[in-house]
Parts: C-alpha cells; structure tokens; sequence
DNA sequence: CCTGCTAACTGGTAATACCAGTTGACCATC
DNA sequence: GATGGTCAACTGGTATTACCAGTTAGCAGG
C-alpha cells in the first residue's frame, strides 16, 4: 500500500461539510432559516468563529443568505450554487455514488473536450505543441504494459495542456473543476474508462492535428475520443440503474466512500 | 434614475475582494507566503477574525493553502480555482473590462448550448415544454417593442429552461456560474447581443423541436443561435483590441463600472 | 387603522488568551 | 559527517467575552 498525506480537517471543515451535506442532500429545505450562530455553535459544539468561517464559506459556495439582523437562509442550490459545487454532489446519503451525477459530468466534459481540441489547434504555439507530444510519447510505454492507472494521470496531463493551449480561461477553469471532481471517483472509473485510455492513437492523432493547426480535425478526434468513455459509462449506468445496486465497485480494485 | 439595493459589504468580504484582487491581477505571484494573520491584520486594520474569514474563503477558491504551523501561501489559481471565479476575473486593474475572459465567456456558452438543448429535447417532460413556450410566448410582445434589456431578461429565462429540463446538474450549476458573470456586464453587452435577442424565431423553433422531441433539430437551430452573438462578440473584440480602447461603453447607453 | 417608538432578537466586530502544528537552530550521539 | 533529538520561536486553530449595528415584531399613541 502506498503511504499517502493524512488529511487534516479543521473544526470550520468539518461545520462546512456537515451542513453542505444537509442542504445539498435536502434535508436542510430552501427558505429554511438556520438557528442563530450563538444558538448552533452551541449545538454543533464548537466556537461562534468556527462556525462563522463555515458561514461565509456556504454564502460564498451560494447555498446561504446571510444578513445582518436578519436570520441566515437556506438558498435553493440548482439556482444560486455554482459548478464548484459539483464535486460535493458525488455522494448521496449513505456513501453510495450519485450515477445522475456521474451522467452529467460524462455529458459537460463531451460537450467542452472537441471545442478545447479546436481552439488549442487554432491557437497553440510552438512550445505547446512540443509539450503535447510529449505528454502522448510518454503514453505509448504505459499503454504496452496496459497500466490503467498511469495512462489515467497522462490522459488527464494531456487534456491540462490542450485546455491551457485554447487560451481560453473559462475553460481552464471548468477543467479544474471537473478534474477534482472526477478526482473523487478516478479510482473507481478506471475500468470504465479503459477503452478511452488505451486510445493513445487518437491522443497522438489530436496532438498532430494542433501541429498542423487542423482545428476541424483536432476537433472531431477529440470528439470520438470523448464518445468512447462516455457511452461505456452510460452503458454501466444503464446496467447498474436497473437493480438497487451499491456503487461500492463496478470490477477491478477500487474503494470508493 | 432606477433606485436599487444598497450593497452591504462587511469587513471580511472587503478584505476577501482585496486580495483576490492583489492574486488574479498578479500582484501576489504563486508561491508567495503571506505575513502572518496577527501581521496582516493590523496592516489591514481588521480583527483577526474577519481576516481569518476571508482566508478561508481564498482557500475554498483555491487562490491560497493554509496550513497550521507553516505559513499561507499563494497558489497558481490558474491550476488550483473552480469555474466559479471566473466573474471575479472580468475587471483588470484599473476597472477595464478585461475581453479575453468575455471571449472566454462566448465560446464556453456556444459550447455548452447545443448540447443543453439536445438533451432538453431527449428528457424534457409536458410542464417543462409548456414552460418554454410560455417564454418564447412572452417574448413576442417584447420583441414588438424592441425593448432589448427586458429581451435579454427573457433569454435568461429561456435558458434557464432549457438547462433544467436538460436534467444535468452540471449544466445547471455552470449555468448559474456562467449567468452572475454574465449579469456583471449585461448591461455593457445588450447592443452587441441585439441580433441574437431579437432571434425570438429562433427560441421558437428550439422550443417545438424540444415539444417534438426532436434533439438533432434542437440542437442545431441552438447552436446557429448562439454562434449568432459569438460572431457579432468577435467582430467587436477585434476592433476594441486594436486600439488602447477603454471598454466603459460600446455603442447606446449603459456604464460599467 | 396607521404611524412611530422600542425592546428583543439577528449577525458584525473586537480584544485577548491559549492550544497545536511547523520550522530551524542547536547539540548529543553514532 | 550524518543522524536524530530537543527546544524556542514562529505559524495557524480554538475559545471566551464583550459590545456594535441592523432587522423585526409588538405595542403605545395618534
């Protein structure tokens, strides 16, 4: 087993996450008014500037209305949270994987992958052009000893470098977010998306077509890349939405929860 | 004059914006350790607390990392932020409107919207449609009147439509991130949007295809939409670049900043 | 019934003390 | 010289207390 980083979570964390689960999983309704901060950090047992610093966070994350003499209201998420929100959303009640959540993740990133392939062809320059076949040379060892995990990380250097090449910040940063929420759950994809990574072909065939500046092709491999995982996972959601099954493990190791 | 809400800003939402400022612009490069709360406090002429609080809220951006013991330091919010600070990324220094990140902003749209209303064409149930019919229904009037600002009030709620009955809470959270920042500069971009508002046609036929179910018209007739304000963003784009243009007004009434 | 005051909430700010983890210098040990 | 332990001086984390400031609702007076 590899040793990894012990997370520390201070007292405002654990406030923050406790009440982000309450509300984004419903039981905490919109318009609801929390108790006052005197009253809830006693409840919660922690000190009122814990609890304020979890405050701010839930205001600024869009899931509550402070006001001064006022109460603090619980806001209705789908309309005022943003895509940062997304990563919080993976687990429902009890551990178990939300597929809905998984589906929609699929969907946004095939919708952004074939624009960012386009743009990165159209406005790459030389530098960038040279790290992204990097990137896909150092794919080729890793795909002939079929290391899923490794071709993982690349696939995800990979498309860091096409989204940094489209020049296009908003873009840069939904790619954070949808990493790290993807990060979440990587372990657990990895079978899923098995095809799509050994699809080193198509990496290469998108790194030569932002060579040529191709932004129609660069755009259309992309978009058959995408397709790959992205139908492989709508399979298996398919599969696992018939019965009450857990999310636990889809084949393969991986933990997830 | 229209009268509007007073803004109230507390202490830590200053100091919050402050430094974002001070890391975005660059002022503060990726690497950089901050002085210490107790020090940066008094230099501010805050509490610790209220500094503690914005802090907090720069971490969950992920504009810094706090660590007990150690120091806080900046991070490279081009690798480490969510899609969710994009609206606070829109002013350069000095309160110009910053095009690259409303480019930005155009192409993400016209990526994502295509495949908004696809899928609301494949998953949009009876009261959804008839919602967006009710839209497309009320902008007629308007159109008539050619009042632009109230148009582009109903386009929101178009989409905003749209996006639910797309049932993908990615959309939905992006579309609210993508929407604040939007409504930051509407005002500045009714004139270059005119066309688009006005292309209430066009709503029209993605709202029957929806009642149709009809994804590949959906997206189709969606996708010719939005490229109709891209193009007209562009073409302003390049004219504005060439000279050390201010961005305060672009044609008609309406102030930024 | 309406106006306007007031008291009792609410969150916002402040000062202070102490706990807990990190860092680096120093030193004994191997 | 390299290693590992100790300790002092940082850093952020938590707690308590007090008071300021805005909101709300109820009540007195018109």
């Amino acid at each position: 087993m590899v040793l990894q980083r012990i997370a520390k979570r201070t007292l405002s964390d654990e406030v923050f996450e406790q009440l982000v689960r309450e509300i984004v999983q419903g039981r905490m309704a919109p318009g609801l008014a929390l108790p006052a901060e005197r009253e809830l950090c006693e409840t919660l047992g922690v000190n009122r500037g814990a609890l304020r610093e979890a405050l701010r966070r839930l205001a600024q994350a869009g899931l509550v209305a402070i006001a001064q003499g006022g109460s603090t209201k619980v806001l209705d998420f789908r309309r005022t949270a943003g895509l940062d929100l997304l990563s919080q959303m993976l687990f429902r009640e009890g551990g178990t994987i939300d597929l809905q959540v998984i589906r929609s993740l699929m969907e946004i990133r095939a919708a952004l992958a074939p624009d960012i392939a386009r743009l990165c062809a159209r406005r790459a320059d030389a530098a960038l052009i040279v790290e992204l076949l990097d990137v896909v040379d150092r794919m080729t060892p890793v795909l002939a000893a079929d290391d899923l995990t490794t071709l993982q990380e690349l696939s995800l250097d990979f498309w860091d470098v096409l989204v940094r090449g489209s020049d296009n910040i908003a873009y840069v940063l939904a790619f954070n977010t949808l990493r790290s929420t993807y990060d979440t759950v990587r372990v657990a994809l990895v079978q899923v998306m098995a095809d799509e990574l050994r699809d080193v072909a198509a990496c290469r065939a998108i790194a030569e077509a932002v060579g040529r500046h191709d932004d129609v092709s660069a755009k259309h491999v992309a978009s058959a890349l995408v397709e790959h995982g992205t139908h492989r996972m709508f399979e298996l959601i398919a599969v696992l939405d018939r019965p009450g099954s857990t999310t636990d493990d889809s084949s393969g190791p991986g933990d997830a929860s």
